[in-house]
DNA sequence: ATGAAAGCGCTAACAA
DNA sequence: TTGTTAGCGCTTTCAT
């Protein structure tokens, strides 16, 4: 049915490999390549990319494996990372894992068995386990918002630290000095980092960490739902709390709204990623937002030119910085010293 | 490096057509099924699905376009899509159109290139003109959310006339009599239907319907901001709206919020879509919700089927109903009759 | 710069 | 049931 590179051969009279050094950049008289052209055409030619792959052992196919799509901060990485790559002739391949270690190993095996050139992956597993055997194939590897100790690839982050810092110093610098924070399990690089950021305010404030203040949940809402009502019940005289993840924002938001505490009034809150969620508060939400388009950028074209030069395996480590956006959540204490 | 079918007929002594066939599902005799199985199992083998498809011309892939990924709905069908079709093989590669006509075309054609085995597409572009090629091919379309007149390929689709029926109805129940509607472009066939649920609502109830209680908006959330103002300001009488889809449902939380107009007190308020959301909302959002999960199942579904028999093109059109979540943004008007 | 020919890993006729 | 053989459409030596 379709052209193939014979017809090609056929009705220009040249030979395969002229076609496909032309197919490939390669040098072509003037002439032929006239000819080729008006070929290519007349015939709607298109190289099939699946023969091609056959010969070079390349699928042009990215495999990105990631927790949750419906996690918004994942669907704008995402769409982003597929754009870049789709402009540059790669296809994508997302696997949702549902934040679930066998369903990621079982996502990258898959992967691999579509012989993706690289692979994207914002891990679950935070062994690195599941990766151990695609980088045996030697083929490009880049982590995205958690970094695995010991595995020798790229990685794009976001400093997480500074993001919790700069969400605990707003609330500091309004007067607030008893702050709770709303962080998710500790065996997740981001969330320690976090805490350690919320820490590190509090310090330099010179004021006491204390663990009552500290809800650590599983990274979902209802996490959120039950750490804001946990500290609120727990700490008589907290006036803020930070929740560093955008589904126990959501959470926060909502035991709030259910105890009938008024928002920025009452308990004071910042939030972490999504603008529009932020936007759509009542007050408008304080946030700490991560930005989704750098990281996405930065992770596609880092796999990009691993690709492209024979470099190899990335080993650039790239820290990316999130920044506050300021809503009405945050009441300002400082006149009521 | 990796093993190849020529490896194990090397290993077993048997021939190449014996252990394809064994891969196949084809009768092989019990003695050498065990010694194929022992030597996969020796050499790691794992078939070359390029080289398979290069020859059957099938690639094992499903294409997807949509028009935003990062809206809930879409993210949610195709995580669930994604997960029924993996498990049965088959890769799923993404393609967010950013809701661009120009952009659609270039995905569908993309796809193409990649050739895919079947495509899943949530149409931008009401002529469906960028199908037609792909059509010519043969290969399965399904089409989810919105329909494209004249086009013989499967679809599933949301009842949408009866969700905003149910939706106007509801505020109805409870004593509503002016009620607005902030609604999506006519060219639209989804908002054209939900307009209609609309009207059928108000006329069944003997209401008169008004084109000055209709705004007509662009899906987006600054049209829901932008209605939810015009509403209200045209019409001192309103008391309640609904918003026909998702991001205009936020924006019209946000501009009563920004007007400082209490939702479900002052004007009731019925969304479109996201649970999440709706909970997060304060009071609680009422909705009606789009069934996702039944959208992605069916879709995938209908896929699959095509695509093992070879009853070529899927014609079935799903139609799926909606449901009300009531919340507490609907006042209940009973009372003050 | 171009052509002939081999072969990537698999499936599918056809024979045996 | 199994083996032999011929490609699928392309890239890639190796000559020319």
């Amino acid at each position: 049915m379709a052209a193939t590179i014979k017809d090609i051969a056929r009705v220009t009279g040249l030979g395969l490999a002229t076609i496909s050094s032309y197919l490939n950049g390669g040098n072509v008289r003037e002439k032929n390549r006239i000819k080729i052209e008006a070929a290519i055409e007349e015939l709607h030619f298109e190289v099939n990319e699946l023969a091609r792959g056959l010969r070079t052992n390349l699928t042009r196919t990215i495999g990105v494996v990631i927790p949750e799509l419906t996690m918004l901060f994942c669907a704008e990485i995402i769409t982003a990372m597929e754009d870049a790559l789709r402009s540059h002739g790669y296809a994508t391949i997302v696997c949702d894992c549902r934040t679930d270690r066998d369903r990621e190993r079982e996502a990258v095996e898959f992967l691999m068995h579509k012989r993706v050139d690289g692979l994207i992956n914002m891990p679950v597993d935070r062994t690195g386990e599941h990766l151990k055997r695609f980088l045996e194939t030697g083929k490009p590897l880049v982590l995205i918002d958690r970094k695995i100790e010991g595995l020798s690839c790229g990685s794009v982050l976001v400093d997480n630290q500074d993001a919790a810092y700069q969400a605990v110093r707003h609330m500091l610098d309004l007067g607030h000095r008893r702050i709770g924070l709303i962080v998710g399990p500790q065996h997740i690089h981001a969330a320690r980092e976090r805490k350690a950021g919320y820490e590190k305010a509090l310090r330099e404030a010179g004021l006491p960490v204390s663990e009552e203040t500290i809800f650590y949940g599983k990274d979902d809402m209802n996490s959120g739902v039950e750490g804001i009502c946990r500290l609120v019940r727990d700490n008589p005289d907290l006036t803020g709390v930070f929740a560093a993840n955008h589904a126990m924002t959501m959470g926060a938001v909502i035991g709030l709204n259910e105890m009938g505490i008024s928002m920025g009034k009452e308990i004071s809150l910042v939030g972490f990623d999504n603008r529009q969620f932020a936007r759509a508060c009542n007050p408008r939400l304080t946030i700490v937002a991560q930005p989704t388009d750098r990281i996405a950028a930065d992770a596609a074209g880092m796999m990009l030119e691993a690709l492209s030069g024979k470099d190899g395996q990335p080993r650039t480590a790239e820290r990316l910085r999130a920044e506050i956006l300021p809503g009405q959540s945050v009441r300002d204490l400082r006149g009521s010293l």
